[in-house]
DNA sequence: CGGAATTCTTGACGATCCGTCAATTGTTGA
DNA sequence: TCAACAATTGACGGATCGTCAAGAATTCCG
């Protein structure tokens, strides 16, 4: 038993050691320097081995993606979670998106990857499902904050609009953001701060839907030094200590 | 000479059965389905021949993602020479995106498809230019109107914000939206009608501007019919007529 | 402890696809 | 008519994915 307790921690290590290696491998080289061979090749052990975790390269990929996106969902989730005004909370999921895409750099290039190479045709029914429960636990622990706002009284949508409208705002400029930040090659929109262009429209944004308190009656700045010290203090100091 | 000419026109047709045919297999059966063999066969000619036309799988998917790139930047141009104030024409804008996306549908997969695939290293150096030509091409025909926006009196930026930040907001909401609402698979914001989310947001952040005239103050969704009707006429009625 | 049963690992192999190029077919001009 | 030139072909080499029979390692049990 205790033998066999050890077999599987090595091969839970061997299957994370696969999964860094692939990793590396595609922030270096990209997608077509990716291939199983030389995973294998990298990791000292055969292709058919590598096999035996991953039924393709689309899975690993799958993998890779899902790994990091379940990081994501956390992230928000402890940001959602923030003691303060809606709104705050708000900022509280800007600060992890933010924070999170610093830790993480290339998780939107492998989400690209995964909708090129059409992944749901090719990836079990299993891993399909924490996809879309990853991605709807974070909608729903979005959709809490707008309700929230409405249950208060700080955000009252105007005519029909649903409750996701301004949800979708953001979502989309998050998205288009991280698409043109992440590029390698960039030139529209060259020389300037992307980052600060994405918060200062978001605050617009809200202020638009005049989502209280707005930018001008509350001191958004003290925010997010608090969200960053008491919600997200370790990937804060992790992210410094990358940078130094 | 005339019988040369023939033989040139048969070649640019060859081009672009070339072109549509792979259009075709892109959008049906996905860039993994997607094959020089394939194509060559659908055409009738060898693959030799086809690569008489283009160096490079990468190549062809260029070619096909300019084209459509040119067009757009073609409408947006149209649509910024709109007779009406700044905030009509970003409105013009658009209106020309909405109808473009509507007659292009896989315009922005074919996107993807170059950013996963690296194409830049793959491409020659006048593809290239051409890429870069179109994209800058957009950004001053938007930047223009900011600035016309601001030369007006319509508009005044918040703070040292750059001319381009309310564009950013704009850009990346469209990136963003795009993205969403080609993805064949969209278990987030399943329900609502995305294209009006979009509008309203554009409008929310426009307000949020204070980008004069207000949608308060003035019947945009006129401005809209007369930009249907006054600029892009021929797309509407090639729209309807796809539809019907 | 020893050998059968089971599990793990390997790398050669078939299949697919990209891009090339020598050979073939077609066209032009004298 | 035929030599020179141009266009077309598809077999081929190389790269990569995923499989699987054979061999190695491990576990189980008398």
């Amino acid at each position: 038993m205790s033998t066999l307790t050890r077999k599987q921690r090595e091969i839970a290590e061997r299957e994370r050691l696969i999964l860094a290696v692939a990793r590396g491998m595609l922030a270096e080289r990209g997608y077509l320097g990716l291939n199983m061979d030389r995973i294998a090749e990298a990791v000292e052990y055969s292709k058919g081995t590598v096999y035996q975790h991953f039924a393709s390269k689309e899975d690993l990929l799958a993998t890779l993606y899902t790994d990091t996106a379940r990081q994501r969902a956390a992230m928000f989730k402890r940001a959602a979670s923030f003691n303060g005004k809606p709104r705050e909370r708000v900022a509280a999921i800007g600060v992890a998106d933010q924070l999170f895409v610093a830790l993480n750099p290339d998780h939107f290039a492998v989400e690209n990857i995964l909708d090129v190479s059409d992944v749901f045709a090719k990836v079990s029914e299993e891993r399909r499902n924490v996809f879309i429960h990853v991605k709807t636990a974070m909608m729903d622990v979005l959709m809490g904050i707008v309700r929230d706002a409405v249950d208060a009284g700080d955000l009252s949508l105007p005519d029909d609009a649903p409750l996701c409208q301004p949800l979708y705002g953001m979502w989309t400029q998050s998205l288009g953001h991280h698409k043109l930040a992440g590029q390698r090659r960039m030139p529209p929109f060259a020389g300037i701060d992307l980052e600060d262009a994405l918060w200062r429209n978001y605050t617009i944004m809200l202020d638009g839907y005049q989502w209280a308190p707005l930018s001008s009656e509350w001191d958004y700045e003290r925010t997010i030094e608090r969200i960053r010290q008491e919600v997200f203090a370790d990937e804060w100091a992790r992210l410094h200590d990358r940078l130094a």
